[in-house]
DNA sequence: TTGTAAGCGTTATCAA
DNA sequence: TTGATAACGCTTACAA
């Protein structure tokens, strides 16, 4: 038919023309495309074909309208510096595709921005919104999400501890430690704690758990210092600043880095500012095993965080019609590499 | 009222509720909320007030279904290992979102994944697909968008050249053509010029400006060698492969990369593959400006596209009804670091 | 300026 | 297994 062409331009086909070209009414046609829909495997072969013909989709958002789930969770994120963040954005997407699901991109401008962030993805009426490794501090974003009009909302990659939300993040305890036991059965004894923001208990895990397993098993506390945001040009500052007039026995002999983006930074202060070596003069560790810490380049021994998994059980916990509770046991592995 | 906390659980408040607390009818509701609405000033602060207290806001998805706009747009990625991905990212959103247009972020898992990707987007009824930094063969993507059910397809920071589609980016050969008259001035003899995929025609315009600008000036081609993705791991072994065995008069004095993903993995090749110095031994040139480029470790020069206003542009062209044409101009900067 | 009718394309629910 | 009714919350006419 000359018509090929048309259809696809000529406005959008419904379930009703669908249901026409079939014979049926349109509510067989939805059930076509439904899974465990009870209809007759010869009125579905009928349906999907005619569908296939008319090149009909299911439109998701009368869907959403009609029923109360969208299959769309919003993605908040507050902060593109730390190039961990492209890892998790990438897998989340995926697996979340992967299981039907879409995804929408929530830019946080800051933390003021938090509500009205949260708002706009109600108004899309997303299934769930997904806090993604906030830096911001915790407290104040889940407060001005308090009044919360979104079904749930998961802190993703990082423990909240919040009630009203669910938690998915590795067990920082256990894996600090096993990163703590590494450093101290290498046999350093200058360490220096390169933390992140200091807001909230959640941001503090890594660090008290380092300065913790070092007074018990050195006998003094271990230095430390912090930068307000997670981005490794301020860890390149906070790291020349901090090291920059100290003789050598001074400086530590190595610098345990919350996460990976603090380490870059650190690393290339040490290297490019302190004109040291690492990790000959200074050894670095990090946390979340970026891309870039493979590298020959960095080759930062860190810990890797089992990301896909956690965005499964995202996923099931997306499928939970329930309440859902915390997952924050997952443990991820250490990556030795030369840095440390 | 002891009904405050409950107004926020019991479910959805409409235009209706609103509009019977304001004592209106539901469609001045509506036009309240209406920029240009045909309003009393007075019904429309009578509308807010109550909008406010009983915590209303409008439901898009309603709004999108009955309209023909969803203020929705679909960013369409098919490769997150090139850092500048997480820039465009941010700039996207934030001008998306400042412009009053929500994101969904579309993971192509591959190639044969495109069609599913815009079908997906589709559903969701966006106002337009973007596809940004295509890596992937532009003409095969295109051609399985052939069939296309959304109503605009933005290709950003590549030229397409492809009809029905509207391409936002840079002006490659200007751009590429500065960069390679700053080369030509810093007086370099034997170049290399490292490029990403080799697919179409898109990809191939700043290697053949470079190539022609330097034949002409220098009288004889410049070498090439090229990389299946944009992707640092590869760029590093392409390179260490490629200047391996080469003794020092063979090696080139620098090399000239398609981007910067390319060009920091070129670099840690030249440092860590072939235990050589950059610039000294070999210079290298990137384009996009990442921010690692500025770190003191790579101190990329490199060429920085005009991001921002790339993304104002595109929600200019969101926002015209009619058709659109390209808009390849822009101009970005140089950026000149320690690397070349 | 304001109100009304008629959808937008689906789904929940019940009846056949 | 199938068909029909009534939403879902909004917008675009158009009429008052």
């Amino acid at each position: 038919m000359s018509d090929d062409r048309h259809d696809a331009v000529v406005g959008v086909v419904t379930a009703d023309h669908v249901a026409a070209a079939a014979g049926v009414s349109r509510w067989t046609v939805n059930r076509a495309f439904k899974k465990d829909a009870s209809i007759s495997k010869k009125s579905r072969e009928k349906v999907l074909a005619a569908a296939e013909r008319l090149d009909y989709v299911p439109d998701l958002m009368a869907a959403a309208l009609a029923s109360d789930r969208s299959n769309l969770v919003a993605l908040l994120i507050d902060d593109f510096r730390n190039p961990h963040k492209l890892v998790m954005l990438e897998r989340l997407t995926r697996v979340l595709r992967q299981n039907g699901c879409d995804t929408l991109l929530v830019n946080m401008l800051d933390e003021d921005d938090a509500h009205r962030a949260l708002v706009s993805a109600s108004q899309r009426r997303v299934d769930a919104a997904i806090l993604i490794g906030l830096q911001f501090d915790d407290e104040v974003i889940l407060t001005a999400l308090g009044a919360r009009r979104v079904k749930k909302l998961i802190v993703f990659a990082r423990m909240s501890g919040h009630p009203n939300t669910i938690s998915i993040s590795v067990d920082d305890v256990a894996a600090m430690t096993e990163l703590t036991e590494y450093i101290l059965s290498k046999g350093y004894r200058r360490p220096m704690f390169l933390a992140g923001p200091n807001t909230q208990s959640a941001h503090l895990i890594r660090k008290e758990t380092f300065v913790d397993m070092w007074q018990r098993a050195r006998g003094y506390v271990a230095e430390v210092i912090s930068v307000p945001l997670y981005d490794p040009d301020l860890a390149f500052r906070a790291v020349a600043e901090a090291l920059g007039g100290r003789s050598r026995p001074d400086l530590p002999d190595i610098l345990v880095c919350e996460n990976d983006a603090l380490a870059l930074g650190a690393m290339d202060a040490i290297r490019h500012d302190l004109g040291l070596r690492t990790p000959d003069d200074i050894a670095v560790t990090g946390f979340d095993d970026v891309p870039q810490a493979a590298s020959p380049n960095y080759s930062l021994t860190t810990y890797r965080q089992p990301v896909t998994a956690m965005a499964e059980k995202l996923v099931e916990v997306l499928q939970a019609r329930g309440d859902d509770t915390d997952h924050t046991g997952f443990r991820g592995k250490i990556m030795v590499r030369g840095s440390a």
